[in-house]
DNA sequence: TGCCAGGCCTTCC
DNA sequence: GGAAGGCATGGC
């Protein structure tokens, strides 16, 4: 089924799902495709209406708007945070049109556990990998698609069996999330009636994920916005604009950042990520020899 | 060839 | 509590 969604406010179709938020989607020559949510879709953009085409989903328009945050007013949005300060002012300008991505706790949950020490082009491979070895097929006419495996499922998996994926030392990983998820001992739907503060305790059970790991579950895959993932990207961009260079401990980023960005904070950390890794990655493939003027 | 990547865990102090 | 070192792998 295909669904037209008219899109209000800024929407950077592109900028949002190569940002590094979620891993299973690819450009394709009318758009993008991917997986999510259990479903194969087809995405294009023109003209300020997305157009979402499933074989499978029943309400592929509801799913976009849920899962682009199409609720919220991103227009009022990027004006309170202009207003903040000068790096995330940039930072919006830069793209405006970035979605906050709502993902499947689960989805994030596997993503972000074997993000850790790793880059953003290897996780989609890894993500991809698991998919194929253990989740479902799904059909879609031009292309084959696999569905991220359930926990129960990936739970059967071994550590051996992972590390042939090329998981690494992220496959114990893996496995403890999987049953901890499979058997309810981290109840990933209870989650959302917990506060943040409570909900990241329960992730931090899980080995292999720390306070990041945890934060990017909360912020992608529970639309927990108050949420606000440090890695090397953010806390270099904190160090060098808001403090004296490197060196600041977490905790103190951290504080800085729920104290400037209060109940925005996953946003503005969307937008500042977005920006300080894609200027810092233009400047990385400038051709050798070449001067800024 | 060495550094780096959406970090975390263990050990040691 | 905080610092240091190790960890799998592959792109650049």
């Amino acid at each position: 089924m295909r669904q037209d969604v008219i899109v209000g406010g800024p929407f950077d179709l592109d900028a949002t799902l190569e940002s590094g938020q979620a891993f299973r989607w690819e450009r394709h020559t009318r758009g993008w495709v991917g997986v999510a949510s259990g479903h194969p879709f087809l995405l294009s953009w023109k003209q300020g209406v997305l157009s979402v085409d499933s074989p499978s989903c029943e309400n592929p328009g509801g799913w976009a708007r849920r899962y682009f945050d199409l609720e919220t007013d991103y227009q009022a949005l990027c004006e309170r945070l202009r207003c903040l300060d000068a790096a995330v002012s940039t930072a919006v300008d830069f793209a405006p049109g970035l979605r906050l991505l709502r993902q499947e706790p689960w989805e994030a949950l596997l993503a972000f556990i074997l993000s850790t020490n790793n880059n953003i082009p290897r996780i989609r491979r890894l993500v991809n990998r698991v998919s194929l070895r253990w989740g479902e097929r799904l059909s879609a006419a031009e292309h084959c698609w696999w569905a991220l495996p359930s926990p129960s499922v990936l739970a059967t998996a071994t550590e051996q069996q992972l590390r042939e994926c090329g998981v690494g030392y992220r496959a114990p990983f893996l496995i403890d999330a999987a049953r901890k998820v499979s058997s309810g001992d981290v109840d990933l739907v209870r989650l959302e009636s917990l506060t943040t503060a409570e909900a990241r305790i329960v992730l931090q059970r899980i080995k292999g994920v720390g306070r990041k790991v945890a934060d990017c579950v909360l912020l992608f895959g529970l639309a927990r916005r108050d949420a606000f993932p440090i890695d090397v990207w953010i806390k270099r961009r904190l160090e060098e604009h808001y403090f004296d260079g490197q060196g600041t401990r977490i905790k103190a980023l951290h504080e800085f950042a729920a104290s400037q960005f209060t109940d925005d904070a996953g946003y503005a950390q969307n937008y500042l990520f977005y920006h300080t890794r894609t200027a810092s990655m233009a400047i990385r493939k400038k051709p050798r020899g070449w001067q800024p003027r």
